[in-house]
DNA sequence: TAGATTGTTAATCGATTAACAATC
DNA sequence: TAGATTGTTAATCGATTAACAATC
């Protein structure tokens, strides 16, 4: 009905980790005020984050934890089986295929590709190496929706064509590298360097004072 | 002056790594117009991100691309060395460490730490993974001052404690948790599940309609 | 019943976009 | 000069927070 805004959107995972801490934990039931605590988050917001989607809570009492996750976890469909690709077997690659035990919840990296022959073949976990060549019929015959781009910079964009060519919905993508796809394709940035750099802005400066910045 | 939102800080590395592959190609100008049309972006929000900083462009002209870059990277502090320190040498962390030439701008890993007897003393190129006693020495030694976290949630929480005690100002998490750090203490979390499972959100669903959704 | 907490409306706050004078 | 494009103010849009009736 409303249109949920991405930032809802970004904040319903953090949700769900921290929920499936306290289930792991035997809590019960959870009121929005202690989410709120525990992620540094308005309560109002979180109530009004989780009424976009229904009426999950009960007044006066709070929410039901393993209710909500499974709430949860249907809104951003991880109640049904998703199957994500992954281009690029470097090492960021392999690391990232060892989450996958991680992932669980039905979302699942179900084949790796890479275009150098000399790693095509090799085994990451259960999975092996396939060739560039087998991405599209691969991305068909295993349902893939979502690819992820673990490639340098200068080759993301052509791997990213292949895969909307493939017909995945979503790209996530860690070169630090803006891409161009179709509209109708879904693509998010994970490049820890953009991070980095952000995260360095806040530093304190070396020299410059706070209040009386010296006038040129 | 104007207090920077968050929203304009994290747009800077991006404005960077596209004037960065400019440059590469030789272009000596750009206008907020084209800048915007590469980054989906309003060339207006380009120039007001900019503004807050100075006065970068030339009315009529737009904005020297050399001169561009050298003062966004003055603004993220990329002018002067940045030393960062990373925990957990698996598969992630090693992955992380190659990414130091492409950090080069002053930024760099410059110590890698494991609570595991069995990896420290191993080699990841030229670093040397070194015990956790040694943490707090070497974040003085060094100067470092951004720690980064790839170890597994559980033991994430930790790291972050040692980090703050040994002084780092800025934290980079990978863990998949929430971590509590003090307020002076800067955390960015780079969690690629969080980012996965938003991403899913916005996958068609299987069988519900757009139009006229169902009444229950 | 009294206390707690939701869902939701209204108020506030902040960020994005439009518009335009200044000027290269 | 005419055309282009900045820096900035004003207008719009959207997101966050406060407040409170409903109700467990």
């Amino acid at each position: 009905m409303k249109k949920i805004s991405e930032a809802v959107v970004r904040r319903l995972p953090v949700y769900l980790q921290v929920l499936n801490d306290l289930h792991k934990r035997d809590v019960q039931t959870v009121s929005s005020q202690e989410l709120g605590n525990k992620l540094d988050l308005n309560p109002a917001q979180i109530r009004k984050d989780l009424a976009y989607f229904g009426e999950f809570g009960r007044k006066g009492i709070g929410y039901d934890v393993s209710y909500l996750i499974e709430k949860i976890r249907q809104i951003l469909k991880l109640d049904q089986p998703l199957s994500v690709g992954l281009v690029g077997a470097g090492n960021l690659g392999r690391a990232l295929c060892n989450y996958n035990t991680y992932l669980k919840d039905n979302m699942k990296i179900t084949a790796v590709f890479d275009a150098h022959p000399a790693v095509v073949g090799s085994q990451i976990n259960s999975l092996t190496v396939q060739a560039m060549d087998d991405l599209k019929p691969k991305v068909e015959e295993l349902n893939i929706v979502i690819g992820i781009i673990t490639v340098p910079a200068v080759e993301a964009q052509n791997v990213a064509d292949r895969f909307v060519d493939a017909g995945v919905k979503g790209i996530l993508n860690f070169a630090p590298t803006i891409l161009r796809v179709p509209d109708h394709i879904r693509i998010h940035y994970a490049d820890f360097t953009t991070e980095l750099l952000s995260l360095a802005y806040y530093l304190e400066k070396k020299e410059e004072e706070d209040d009386e910045p010296a006038v040129d």
